[in-house]
DNA sequence: CAAGCTACTAAGCAATGCAAAGTAGTCAGG
DNA sequence: CCTGACTACTTTGCATTGCTTAGTAGCTTG
């Protein structure tokens, strides 16, 4: 099962979002995705997407000591992000719309515009 | 605007979906996914997806001549085909259900199933 | 001090969409 | 006949991004 490719920019937009919920955590941002339905999001596949969010200063970053670990980067999005967010919620809502319609026929009942 | 990435493995299941409706040609493709909504998928976008597909035997090919212009590939769907196009159905629905309760919040009107 | 958990980092790979350029057939206009 | 426009497919090479694997390091517990 290849989902990679599915996911490809999805989940960026999905990090972006759990973290426009409030400041949080990479382990904490992989324990919320798998609640939301996303399977075997590593630690590998994670982290990388935030170091690029925080490349591009979508997300900003501020160190915290944990109550039990090693030091906490802890992440919240920045008015930057939150544009990138909408954006990306209309765009994939464009296309998803788009490939239902080829994959699933042309159902009308998502017409909540 | 980056809409690549988001297309990443569902623009081949949506290829597939089309050529499961019939038999058609490359051409001919392309303009049913701009009718579906898709904008801007060139040609050197859209023939690397039909060789892929027809090297990994899901879908099957028959040259014939056009009425205008020069000799066109139809391509048709196998059974391969089929059964790769319903995996991928699945898989999609789930990734874009998991994806929508982040992004857009916890709806549960697409319990249609 | 070793084991195990938490937490983040880093290197390298593979898949896929895309841009750009090319080949070729048909047909209309000059 | 030649040129340009349109149809139709091909090829090369690149950028992005998720994934695998491995590694570093703090903390707690026995």
């Amino acid at each position: 099962m290849d989902n990679a490719q599915l996911l490809k920019g999805v989940l960026e937009g999905c990090v972006l979002a759990v973290i426009s919920e409030g400041e949080t955590y990479g382990y904490q941002i992989i324990s919320e995705l798998e609640a939301a339905g996303f399977e075997d999001i590593g630690e590998g596949t994670l982290y990388p997407v935030l170091t690029r969010l925080d490349k591009n200063k979508m997300i900003q970053c501020r160190r915290a000591k944990s109550p039990l670990g090693p030091v906490r980067k802890y992440y919240s999005i920045t008015p930057r992000g939150e544009e990138a967010l909408s954006d990306l919620k209309a765009r994939y809502k464009k296309i998803t719309r788009s490939a239902e319609k080829l994959l699933y026929g042309e159902f009308d009942d998502k017409t909540e515009e």
